[in-house]
DNA sequence: CTCGAGATGCCCT
DNA sequence: GGGCATCTCGAGC
């Protein structure tokens, strides 16, 4: 598993729709205090300047700022007021593109995403319900829950760099799979763009 | 398995 | 105030 940091010039030299099919394979890893969390990248998302889906289609704010970073930069945020996206800018500084990670295949951190997983009752019930227990595969099968898995915060690591930090990829031990690619999942606008990648027939993904 | 509803916060118009 | 790059739960098949 441990292996090098992917260097900055891997995000560099892909355009984006190449870089979202290039990640597929490449390990996520997560040095966080409460331990390692690992997982393959097995789907990912391209969202390009003139794609309405981007969040940067649109004047730049405050939000998408991360976004006009430098390839490699992490950009993390909230959606549907509780649960975050992880998105890996692209391209060149200044443009505003980005992958979303849809979908990993867990492979070191097991324990510990099962716990991250757990749902905190906003008022505690008594006696305390028992803990669930999560498929491996349905740990980190959605952009939503491999963020929580993974112990990923916007608070803490949005606009960090993968060259320079706790969270950064490694390069895939093997690119002995086929890519399907696809349309988007849950937009509406740009909803006809083939911009979607994942490992074919990789149980780990969030839809076939 | 599928479906529908509700949760919940922030950004931007 | 509208609209989200989503998930969980419960009901029903």
């Amino acid at each position: 598993m441990q292996e090098s940091k992917l260097p900055l010039s891997f995000y560099q030299s892909h355009d984006t729709l190449t870089l979202a099919e290039k990640l597929l394979g490449c390990e996520l890893v997560h040095e966080s205090p409460e331990g390692i969390t690992s997982g393959i990248i097995v789907e990912t998302e391209a969202y390009l300047r003139d794609d309405p889906a981007c969040h940067a289609f649109n004047r730049r704010t405050p939000r998408t700022e991360p976004m006009y970073g430098e390839p490699g930069t992490i950009y993390v945020y909230l959606i549907y007021g509780m649960y975050q996206c992880f998105n890996i800018v692209s391209n060149v500084a200044g443009v505003g593109e980005a992958v979303l990670i849809r979908a990993l295949q867990p492979t070191a951190g097991l324990d510990l995403m099962q716990l991250r997983r757990q749902v905190i009752p906003k008022i505690p019930v008594l006696p305390a319900k028992p803990q669930k227990e999560f498929a491996v595969k349905e740990l980190c099968r959605g952009p939503g829950k491999l963020v929580k898995a993974m112990g990923i915060d916007r608070t803490l690591h949005n606009n960090l760099t993968l060259t320079d930090g706790p969270i950064y990829l490694t390069a895939p031990a093997t690119t002995d799979f086929e890519v399907t690619i696809t349309t988007r999942i849950g937009i509406n606008v740009g909803a006809a763009l083939p911009y979607r990648f994942f490992i074919k027939n990789n149980p780990f993904v969030s839809k076939g």
